[in-house]
DNA sequence: GCTACACCCCGTAGTGGCTACGGACTCAAG
DNA sequence: CTTGAGTCCGTAGCCACTACGGGGTGTAGC
């Protein structure tokens, strides 16, 4: 069985060394064994774990979201609805956070434009948020 | 000249009361006047700041790009090439954090549909993950 | 054996942008 | 005079890390 070091798993996974710690210390990882020196030792499960969980944040799902998607994954579970369900909800997240964006992407656009249009006393930009009166009666 | 409390200013901007001390505090908005039992007391001038600062926040400028907007918007100033300059900045994120997302819910889409056509013995949403060995092999 | 250097250990503190808590006051209405 | 709402302040908590500091360990070259 090949063992391999924190650093190893780190770079297999793309997982910053620390948050490897990280992710043992609030237990979404398991707590390897140790070798004699202390030092942490790892297996190829541990590597398709993490590499789960890093492709998991990856898309966005959150600690607790994972956490249930890892229970979800053991084996011999009926669970592909629940993480269809899960996912579901998450895609409806995502899709919302889309459609906000997309709708502050053309505000400032437009803003953008009507400054290279316009030679006029105010910015454009600064007139969307409200400027125009900023600073004009300064705190006494 | 008419004079609000912390609660007034708070509800007629939308921002968190305790927001607007803690921005008080990291200097985003300058110290009000006191009154004598020590309450806070903004004017006119205050509520467009903070709106000014709330709006930008809904557009996802972070803090320090706040400061900025904020100093360009000083009058007097020949500031909309800048101010155009962060927008664009800031455009630019927000486009890549769009095709980002979009990327992620394709993803998941498919996942999703795969679920929904197939009966296969694992989860398409899982097997996207790399699940498929998650607690195969059991850590002794 | 010695030195240099990379790697690992641990606990703790900092990040951003808030939000919540707790205990003390002030103020207006009934 | 009591009640309830509003305000004061400092501090701690949130998420998901990331960084720091001070130490121990492993390995390669000389």
């Amino acid at each position: 069985m090949v063992a391999i070091t924190i650093g190893k798993l780190a770079s297999e996974t793309g997982v910053h060394l620390e948050t490897v710690r990280y992710y043992e210390r609030i237990g979404l990882i398991p707590a390897p064994r140790r070798a004699r020196n202390g030092y942490r030792h790892y297996r190829a499960e541990d590597v398709r774990r993490l590499s789960f969980v890093r492709r998991a944040r990856d898309l966005g799902f959150d600690i607790e979201e994972i956490r249930t998607l890892l229970a979800l994954a053991e084996p011999g579970l009926p669970s592909c609805d629940e993480v269809r369900t899960l996912a579901i909800a998450h895609l409806g997240d995502i899709q919302s956070k889309i459609s906000d964006l997309q709708r502050l992407a053309s505000l400032l656009t437009t803003s953008i434009e009507q400054c290279r249009e316009s030679e006029a006393l105010t910015c454009p930009v600064l007139d969307m948020l409200g400027a125009s009166a900023i600073g004009s009666t300064p705190n006494p």
